[in-house]
Order: structure tokens, then sequence, then C-alpha cells
DNA sequence: GAAAAGACAGAAAAGCTTTTCGGCAACTTA
DNA sequence: TAAGTTGCCGAAAAGCTTTTCTGTCTTTTC
């Protein structure tokens, strides 16, 4: 416990190398106006203090903080933490630190977290909605620089970084043609939900583009394992040919395989099942263990953060970047004979 | 587009209330030295400019920044989301902010996190670990308070707070004999964890209380569904007259339960189970939907947060500190006859 | 050898807030 | 009325770093 109990500033270190605060400040940050002996000697006595500048100090002079905030309203954090980790790699947790603010769904809450991190003179602000579908966009009145991600803004001024829901659907159905379904039918999520039309819209385009058709119109239902068992029963009961399922998330993967092996049907050899979202915890350990269409949510933290660097670099960018997904084959769509 | 291109400060609010920025700033502050009605007009000219103070000037001169890191390896932020909120609530979002990082179970990274945020002057610190058995302590050298939280600290001089696992467990039995349950097995998970011990400690505790014994020794295996239903169909076989079920964590309980389905077991007439974490996600949507301890992380994060809060004005405290377990009942406990 | 140029170090200001201390004016008391 | 109080306000310093500008000393050039 001997700890020192104020850190070394800046006069410490040029009062031990015998010069000024001024010739140590240029000559730790690599100005000209310095003899190499004498900036040697500074960085020694930095060293021996183990000094770090100030930040707080850096800050007042240069009116940035070297500080963003990521508003989430996704209470799991099974979206947001991955595009926090993405972020926290494009900034580099040196240059740049993450706020992380949960607004628990909560417009007041939001408005009350905003406040506290524009009073804290934040660079630019990552906004992260709860679910994927547009949210409202804040206004062109926050004086930061915003980046929307996973949630796109509903202002087209605005700069969003979001998934392609679309691409996701079209991965799903190309890889069910391509281990030789062709009797396939599409149980998703909330109707009420724009991505839920998003991903069917690219599943039909690529059955489509194959000359096929679902053996049913899509199933709209909620996101949860038993609308996931209550679509497949009644689907198999009235398409007992089906040979391929498409699920709208993994949590609908994971009851419609429930359901068909109940049903006595092999996965995969008689009916292939893929999901969305690739969440690891339940799709690893389903039996089989379930394809699923992952949405690199990291990458899109990653984007989104370099978005936000050049924005407050002054190059804004405007408009909504969908980025591609990754298709995950694992043992709910490999056939074993 | 018309944003003020800098923010008010306190000599512009003085400006306008024609005083001085040290009346301006007394005013503000509720200080005495000032008339009522300076003071009144110094509030309307901050109001008019919309006035915040720098939080950077503020910390420069107190030496504090109003911000605490948080560091996590948890990388699914299932743990650390809830500890998250619970923290935001104790401090307060404007009197202090959180900074989350993540380490990602990596010790390079770990360091490189800490080195960022002790740079940045954060007035404190929790630390939140990968799994909820004692961690190796960051040592005394660290410049600012530290709180451990979820996985204690191995030095018993620092400040922990951990789910008290003994009680997890007990509570589990309590509930199990509570229905009426005599006939009862133990599957847990890895045997490497001290927790999944302290939890069997706790249930067995409870079931010698009651005059019992499990039916067999505890089945120690990994914290996953496959495992849950490999034990439970081991379990089944030597011991078919099961009537209670007891698992280490919600994962277990969920293949647990699908092996009993599948053995023609009713849940939870004919066997009764019950889980641990309480992770709703896997719990509410299951078949009964689970019963399970819950280990109230959030409660944990505001424990956290105010030990922390306490340690910064110099009212540090020591050792480890176990919150007491919640029993979620579900339909997996509920007899139907 | 003198004048111009160049190299390098230091003083000072700026960035914003809080606090201490000094001072001015109005007031009370003898 | 003179001395002593209060009550309020403002000047200034402190907290730490960066940058600009000035000044000194050495070096080069004619």
């Amino acid at each position: 416990m001997v700890e020192k109990s104020k850190p070394a500033t800046l006069s410490d270190v040029a009062r031990l190398a015998g010069v000024s605060v001024a010739t140590a400040s240029k000559a730790l940050n690599g100005r000209a106006q310095v003899r190499a002996s004498t900036r040697e000697k500074v960085f020694r006595s930095a060293e021996a203090l183990s000094f770090v500048p100030n930040p707080l100090a850096q800050g007042l002079l240069s009116g940035q903080t070297g500080t963003v905030g990521l508003l989430t309203s996704d209470l799991e954090g099974r979206f947001s933490i991955p595009i926090m980790m993405g972020a926290e790699d494009a900034f580099g947790a040196d240059s740049t630190s993450v706020f992380l603010c949960d607004a628990r769904g909560d417009a007041i809450r939001e408005q009350h977290q905003l406040r506290a991190l524009l009073s804290r003179h934040v660079d630019g602000l990552i906004i992260v909605g709860a679910r994927p579908d547009p949210r409202r966009s804040l206004g062109p009145d926050i004086t930061v620089p915003v980046v929307y991600a996973y949630a796109p803004s509903d202002h087209p001024e605005d700069c969003s970084i979001t998934s392609d829901n679309v691409h996701g659907g079209r991965l799903a159905a190309e890889h069910l043609l391509g281990i030789g379904r062709r009797r396939i039918a599409i149980i998703t999520g909330d109707s009420a939900y724009g991505v839920a039309h998003d991903r069917v819209a690219g599943l039909l385009q690529a059955l489509h583009d194959a000359g096929l058709q679902p053996v049913e119109a899509p199933f709209f239902g909620s996101w949860s394992e038993s609308w996931g068992r209550a679509a497949t029963r009644i689907l198999l009961e009235a398409h007992p040919e089906i040979d391929g399922l498409i699920c709208g998330s993994d949590q609908i993967a994971r009851g419609a395989m429930d359901a068909l092996r109940e049903l006595g049907r092999d996965i995969p050899d008689d009916v292939a099942v893929i999901g969305h979202d690739n969440w690891e915890v339940l799709a690893t350990d389903a039996r089989p263990p379930l394809s699923s269409i992952d949405m690199d949510l990291q990458e899109l933290g990653r984007r989104a953060a370099e978005k936000l660097f050049d924005a407050i670099d002054g190059r804004p960018s405007h408009g909504i970047e969908k980025l591609p997904c990754r298709l995950m084959v694992r043992g709910s769509t490999t056939p074993t004979h």
C-alpha cells in the first residue's frame, strides 16, 4: 500500500529531466524542436516516473475526449456485446474507450442516458436498437456524430449499419437447395417485424431462381421455441413430404427440431433444418447441431466504429449500409447418406 | 444543422447574466455567498444557453473523473450485462458512467484494457470474472479501488461480491422437498468448477436436514445440454424411481428434460426438475417452463457499485460478500395433480 | 570578423471550472 | 459620526497539457 498518492505529472518529468514542461511535452510528443539528447533525457525521466499524460487536460485542450457512447436497448446483451467488441477492435482501446449504457427499452431512460453521455462530451455515439427494424432517429440536433447499428435509423440523412436480411434469407435457401432439398417450408417470427419479411423475400428469391416455391406460404408467428414446435406440427400434418425447413431464428429452429424428432423425422436425412442468428449456446448443442445464418455482428460493430471515426474526423456518411451474412454449416444440414 | 459549434461555457453564462464566472459558479453550485436575485439571474442565463459544466474541467480540478471501468471476460455478456445494469442503477447515470471493456478471456488483453482504463483515470474498477470460481487478484499496486464481482478475488484483502452458491443449492433442494419429492438426484457440471461443489454442498445439507440423501452420488460432467441428456439416461436406468432432479445449470436441465420426455416421464408429475441461473431464454420456453435458481446478478452489480463507491470515498471493505439466491418457480416443479 | 541563419529551450497563454481570499458597499452599533 | 460587521461580488490561482512565440546561443556564410 505504498502507492504513489498522486500520479506523476508532466512538470514532475520536466523537473527530473532538468528542462521546462514545454520541452518535455515536445520531446514526448515527437515534435521537432528538441535535441536528440534532450529528448532521450525526458524519455528516461518519464519512464522512471511511469508518467501517463492526463487525458482530462488533453481533452480540455483539444476539445475531444477520446470516448464514445454506445447506447443500447438490448437487455440480453446478445446483440450489443458482439457489436461492442467489434467497435473496441476498430477503435483500439488506448485511443478510444466506450461508455456502454443500457436504455432497457425505455424512451425516457434513453433520453436520460443520452443527456448523460452528451454532458460527458463523448466524441460520438453508436445507437444499437433493440430489434433490427428501423428505429426513430435521434434527430439532427445531437451535437456529435451518430451511427445507428443493427437497427437502422428511419431518417435517410443518418448513417446506419445493418445486416442484409434479404441476403441472409437467400443464403439459407441456397444452402438447402445446394444439398438437394426441393420441398421447402418456412417458419418465421412476428409478422410485425420488417426483417421477418426481408428474410422471407430473400429466400423466396432464391427459390424462385431455382424454379421453385415453398410448399406453402411462410408461417409467421413469434420468435419462440413454442411457436417453432406448434408451427412444425401444423406444417407436417399438411405437408408430410417436406424435406427442408427454414426458420427465422435459432429459437424457432430449436422448437421445430423438437417437434420433428417427436414426429419421427430424422434430421437432416428426412428434413434438413436451418436457423438464423447463429446463437452458439442454442445452435451447437442441438441434436444435431444447428446450421444457422450468422449476422456477423462483430464486423457490424467494426464498421460502425469506422464510420463513426470518419464522421468525427469530418467525413460523415449517410444512408444505410447493409452487411452480408455468413452461413454456418452444422449437422442439421449435413446429410449422412 | 444550425448547431452551436461550441457548447456554452460558464463564462458565456456569466457574461449573459452580467456577473463574474466566480459568482456564476457559486450560484449554480448552491454556494452561500450569492444574493437570491443574482442566483436567479444566473440560473436563467444557464437555462437559456443550455449550459452543462464541462466534466473534464471539473475532473481536472477535483482529481475525479466520475467514471468507473467494468472489465469483464464474459464474451456472452450473459453475466456482465445484468451486473452492469445493476451498477448503472446504483451509480446513477449522471454522476458516474461506466466504461465496459471485454478482455475476452485473454490475460494480455486484460492487462492492456487495464492500462487503458487507468490511463483514463477511472475512479474505480469492477472486475467481472468469466466463471464464478475465484480468480487471480490484480494485486495491490492498482492505484484505484477495485471490487471483484461474480468471481471473487483469491486475495482476502480484496473486496469481492459473489453469489452464495451453497445457499442456491439449499434453495433448490428445499423447494423439491417442499413439493414432496424424496427420491432426488443431482446432475451438475464440470467438477473443476468450485461452484459446482458449493452448490452440491448446499443441497446435500438441505437433504440431510430432512433426513435424506440423494439416490446416488452427484453426477459431475460439463455445463451442456448434451451432458444433461446423457447423465439423465444413465441415472434413470439405474434409478427409475427418481421423482426429483436438481441440475447445476439451466442448460443441463434442458437436456435432462429432453431425455426425461423421451423416456416417457411426465414433468413435473413423475419427475420435478429445477435448474440454476434462471436464464430466461432457456427457462421460460421449456416444456414445461423450467424452475430455476436466480443469482440476482443485477443486485450483485448494485452491491458491487455501492462497495466501490464507499471505497472511492475512503471507506474500503475487504473480504467476500455472498449474496443469497432467489427461487423462480415455474411449471417444471408445479405438480398438476 | 561581422552579419545572417538556424537550432533549441523556455515563458506564457489557452482550455474550463472551482475555491480562496480580498475588497467594496451597505449596514449596525456605540 | 466613526468604528466595526455583514453581505456579495470579483480577481486570481490551481489543476495539467499543448502550442505559439520569443529569446538565446551556436553555426554558417561572405
